[in-house]
DNA sequence: GCGGCGGGTGATATCAGAATCACCCGCCTG
DNA sequence: CAGGCGGGTGATTCTGATATCACCCGCCGC
């Protein structure tokens, strides 16, 4: 067994599974793995015994589950790097492991040589995802960008403008609304100043393109 | 040559590189190079003509770059998946693509075995980053999730909050902002409220993790 | 020329948040 | 026991945002 490859730990409360992937890595002569771990407890035992560079880890696990161990390792000043290793395509585990500091995120799935080329990015720095969550992680990302970026609008501007895109002008807006076309107007205006927009078509899409409404029926 | 491969159209103001790169594809069964353009202008008359399946356009181009080009693109109804393949890892470039909608980013220092399995997965409809760049796109993410999550502090507060997390005891801060203590203890107050902490030490805690103050010397 | 519509200016009232401060109490240490 | 410190309650003032409305003007179509 080569004693100068990447160490790893691999994390995994399925036994057969964790096994089958130590007896693959131990194929690869890049690599070299050091502990296995059940769970997320037993992983930071494992871990601190063992110094590896790399810690491949599942999600889903009894007693502490791999972002809970990630935010662990985290709080901790000695440098790790976590790879997940999971079947979740869930978005609530994807956002929390990237947020904990995961440095990578790939699926089960993978080919075996997926598996070493993502270890050895890992290993040099870089980060990798699953091409399967990418798309979500970049959606999610274009959307708070977006929402960041957008200026605030009061909820009754919300109102306003959400009228203004399904085409009402102001007399219908006044009476949808109950308040008088005067007021309406001033709304319209407090809208045009806050999107820069010149009138109430560029307004609506203006807004649409910040995601402040979305396009109805 | 096949007449039943993906459908590409290759966007690239350098001649040199882009008929090196679709010689490079011509060699590839799964792929039908049916355009090429040097500029986004080039492009769109290009890729209206040839209705490709993915576009593979570089970033920096004379008369119309890559990111604007992709906007025009994403503002007409027909689909097209893009990869933007450029050497540029400036953030600007990297979140405009995103923004404006790009199916995957990769860089030109990639083998040409990884443009083929990046091809094959946004002609699925996955998307992929270069390693390289995961690593900006995650932290800029993290960031913003945390931004978003993280209560809104105000301009006083925030002061207060820095010298807390320095030390500073009431008195202190105080004589430092030029303000009674009882005012100090007031913002204090609203900060353990606004952060939901019990205490000034946990509120320090919790305002780094959320990334409303940074660490110190 | 009139009515309908959109865009603009100015005014008023209300409310919520920000910023300020006084005072009280408990705990700990010297 | 006194002083220092942190945490808590309550009050006042100010400011900016929100929401309301009246009135004026230009353009367009009938």
């Amino acid at each position: 067994m080569s004693t100068t490859g990447i160490k790893l730990v691999v994390v995994d409360d399925h036994a057969l599974f964790r096994r089958g992937l130590v007896g693959l890595l131990d194929g690869m002569p890049e690599f070299q793995v050091v502990g296995e771990a059940g769970n997320g407890q037993e992983a930071m035992a494992v871990i601190e015994k063992h110094k590896p560079d790399i810690v491949l880890l599942d999600v889903n696990m009894p007693v502490m589950d791999g972002v809970t161990t990630v935010q662990m390792l985290r709080g901790r000043s000695a440098p790790v790097r976590i790879l997940m290793l999971t079947i979740s395509q869930n978005e609530d585990d994807l956002f929390g492991a990237i947020k904990a500091g995961a440095d990578g995120y790939i699926l089960k799935n993978a080919e075996p040589d997926d598996l070493r080329d993502t270890l050895l990015h890992i290993a040099r720095g870089e980060r990798v995802l699953a091409p399967e969550v990418t798309g979500a992680v970049l959606k999610a990302f274009s959307r708070l960008v977006s929402h960041e970026q957008a200026p605030l609008l009061s909820e009754r501007e919300l109102e306003v403008l959400n009228c203004l895109s399904s085409g009402q002008t102001t007399q219908q807006i006044s009476s949808n609304l109950f308040i008088s076309e005067n007021t309406v107007k001033t709304h319209i205006r407090h809208i045009l100043e806050k999107l820069e927009a010149s009138n109430r078509t560029e307004a609506v899409s203006k807004a649409l393109q910040l995601g402040l409404i979305q396009k109805t029926g």
